[in-house]
RNA sequence: GCCCCCAUGGUCUAGCGGCCUAGGACGCCACCCUUUCAAGGUGGAGAUCGCGGGUUCGAAUCCCGCUGGGGGUACCA
């Protein structure tokens, strides 16, 4: 390639860029290349949905062929920079267990990891497009381009840059320079021909040259464009597999002609399939759903529902397995067989991973540690460390309820009466449908009785007398047990009602149905009844 | 408008020319279990494989057109 190789060639060539034949055939070649992909979002807000998918696919693709994760943080907006976004994307990095080898926080041979950093690297760049005829320089306003626009729209033509500047005399060029006039970059290009991209999904696809806009590569502000940054440092930093959301599949053929003007060898290229709102209408926005990563976090989701969730929106393994960790997924996953077709987001779906991690994967200690700090934060518990009796009484809580909880953060509202005082509740809650109040403060005396007697140790035992209670007064099992359940909770829905009772306690069961008793007696409906 | 991508039950998908009278999962319905609610178990409804042409002995699978949906169309990424 000669003359035609751009600067950073000649300084930094990384070993997977010596002159080899990429995939034609094998996607990897294992004997010589070493894989290096990465993740780049731009710092604009919360980790998006979407790319947190993107860097699965990518870290699973990484792992699975002993290559390389990077991550790089694509700040070339000033105005929509976010400094809160790039903690928000790491955090949710991490907490999906996607950790990266190179990044803005541990550094690596190819850094800075920060585009705001590599401006010179850009400015060099543009310079040797523009001193080998690949690009030029456009002084036209944004007034003028917005004229232009208006024009091509109202005359139903194809909209794009007129490429007034395209043939500007030097002259020309500084009589704006004069004027205080500073210009952006676009790239030159060819005004006729094709240009073939391939993605490994989709395969090849021709575009032809008229079709294409003139794109701008060097804002006026000296910060580049996606355009030629991500190209610059995807070569520079020795990507060999680019895998990105599919909303830069349309600017493809124009990050082909990049390549193709500085001499650049192309990576493989990978559109991920595009996540849709649940209704279908768009693609996942903030307003229909969640699309916020951390927030998933917040609400009590497990990175392991999560990624098992994520994983399979846009791929599949066979029409039987469904259930992936992390290490399953390097192990199975294949990019190969990604979707090409955008996919809606399921929350349900999500819930029911959610909940079926919860209550079937999660070992129980992992699960109460898990769970910890949200009792902690509703005031339920204080430190609660492993070993001590308040740990030990959120464990067997957690053992009762996490067959409900779909969320760690119901937990709270889903154990609280083992923790504190029942909820409060009015009297008649303790009378089951068709029966009488009296019958109701009978049992519970019963109830009282056998409880003190028994203790609430032995639930076979406990259970098998109160049923003879039962039949004794004539009451159905039922009608005999929601008195209980409600005395001891507060409410009409519990777990298994000797168990919670064993848990609760002894003496806190007596505590609780005596207030109980004692507000059904105090009640008019026990008067009337009689 | 222009360029591009996509198309199997409501949703995510398996399927890569005969194994499909299309399989699984979520959701939905019913039943079972049962001290409530869940969880779990069993069963069920639900797809003319978007439509129309081809190719072939044979198509959900290959080709073309149409339609529909989506993406892009910025000195944002």
């Amino acid at each position: 390639m000669g003359a035609l190789t751009g600067p950073v060639s000649r300084r930094f060539r990384h070993p997977s860029q010596r002159g080899t034949d990429r995939g034609k055939k094998e996607l990897v070649n294992e004997t010589s290349n070493r894989v290096r992909v990465r993740f780049a979002p731009s710092p604009t807000g919360d980790l998006h949905v979407g790319g947190v998918r993107t860097a699965l696919f990518t870290w699973i693709f990484a792992r699975q062929h002993d290559g390389d994760f990077l991550l790089r943080i694509e700040d070339t907006d000033r105005r929509r920079f976010q400094e809160t976004s790039i903690e928000s994307i790491t955090e949710s990095l991490c907490w999906l267990g996607l950790d990266w080898d190179e990044g803005p926080d541990i550094g690596g041979p190819v850094g800075p990891y920060f585009q705001s950093e590599r401006l010179d690297i850009y400015r060099e760049h543009a310079n040797w497009l523009l001193e080998n005829g690949h690009a030029y320089e456009c002084f036209c306003s944004s007034e003028r381009l917005d004229a232009v626009r208006r024009e091509q729209q109202a005359n139903k033509q194809p909209p794009g840059y007129d490429r007034h500047c395209r043939n500007l005399t030097g002259e020309q060029r500084q009589e704006y320079r004069d004027q205080g006039v500073t210009p952006v970059v676009r790239l030159a290009v060819p005004l006729e021909g094709s240009t073939t991209v391939h993605d490994l999904l989709r395969g090849e696809t021709v575009y032809e040259n008229r079709t294409l806009e003139d794109a701008v590569l060097m804002k006026s502000d000296g910060f580049p464009t996606y355009h030629l940054a991500a190209m610059v440092d995807d070569f520079m930093m020795g990507i060999t597999h680019v895998t990105r959301g599919p909303e830069w599949i349309p600017s493809f053929p124009l990050h082909v002609l990049i390549y193709q003007a500085f001499g650049w060898e192309l990576p493989v290229f990978v559109h991920m399939p595009l996540i849709l709102n649940p209704d279908g209408k768009g693609k996942l926005s903030k307003r229909q759903g969640a699309a916020s990563t951390l927030m998933y976090k917040q609400d009590g989701y497990l990175p392991e529902a999560m990624v098992n969730y994520l994983a399979l929106v846009g791929w599949a393994y066979d029409d039987r397995e469904e259930f992936f960790s992390l290490s399953d997924l390097i192990e199975k996953f294949s990019i190969e067989k990604v979707s090409s077709s955008a996919a809606r987001y399921n929350f349900d779906k999500l819930l029911w991973f959610n909940q079926h991690y919860i209550n079937h994967t999660i070992e129980l200690d992992d699960l109460t540690r898990r769970s910890l700090p949200w009792l902690q934060e509703a005031g339920l518990i204080g430190d609660a460390p492993e070993g001590s009796s308040e740990y030990a009484l959120a464990r067997d809580a957690i053992a009762l309820i996490k067959d409900k909880m779909k969320v760690l953060k119901e937990a709270p509202e889903l154990t609280s009466f083992f923790f504190g005082e029942p909820d409060s509740y009015e009297s008649d809650l303790l009378i089951p449908k068709k029966t009488e109040a009296a019958t109701v403060l009978t049992a519970l005396d019963r109830v009282r009785e056998i409880v003190a007697e028994l203790g609430v140790e032995d639930e076979e035992a406990l259970e098998g007398r109160l049923r003879t209670v039962a039949d004794e007064l004539g009451l159905k099992a039922g009608q005999m047990f929601m008195p209980i359940r409600v005395a001891l909770t507060g409410r009409t829905v519990s777990p298994g009602l000797f168990e919670t009772m064993k848990v609760v306690g002894k003496e806190r069961s007596l505590e609780r149905l005596d207030q109980a008793i004692k507000k059904l007696s105090q009640s008019a409906l026990v008067e009337t009844a009689d």
